[in-house]
DNA sequence: TGGATGACCTACA
DNA sequence: CTGTAGGCCATCC
């Protein structure tokens, strides 16, 4: 149910489909919006100032790990909000994409 | 109109 | 593993 409008509002969409306890990639929404690039990905978070329908902190990169430090106030923060929805972390400080990686589903 | 910026990713040395 | 360079998209000034 994705309009055509701007990647903003798109992207918003996807994030708000996550799922509680799961998270998602720059990259995997990237991908699923058929970008070639994440960074579009990243400028809609960052220019969302609406956390309850994007949830920006179950979006991290490819890696786990999470932004640069300055996303909610601090990745502190980040880590608080993905461990109170049951999102554990590895000793890496990176979330276990092996349990917790959700991508968009591109049928819908 | 155009350069600069951005919460990134991938490739290569 | 760390550092550098390139990429491509949208928005802001």
């Amino acid at each position: 149910m994705i309009k055509k409008s701007s990647l903003f509002e798109k992207i918003l969409s996807v994030v708000a489909k996550i799922p509680k306890g799961k998270v998602t990639t720059y990259g995997g929404i990237g991908l699923f919006l058929g970008l070639k690039d994440a960074r579009v990905v990243g400028w809609a978070l960052h220019q969302n100032k609406d956390p309850i329908k994007c949830p920006c902190h179950r979006v991290v990169d490819k890696s786990g790990g999470l932004s640069k430090g300055y996303a909610f106030g601090g990745r502190n923060r980040q880590e608080e909000l993905l461990a109170s929805e049951g999102i554990l972390f590895k000793k890496d400080g990176n979330v276990d994409l092996n349990k917790h990686l959700w991508l968009p589903d591109i049928r819908k």
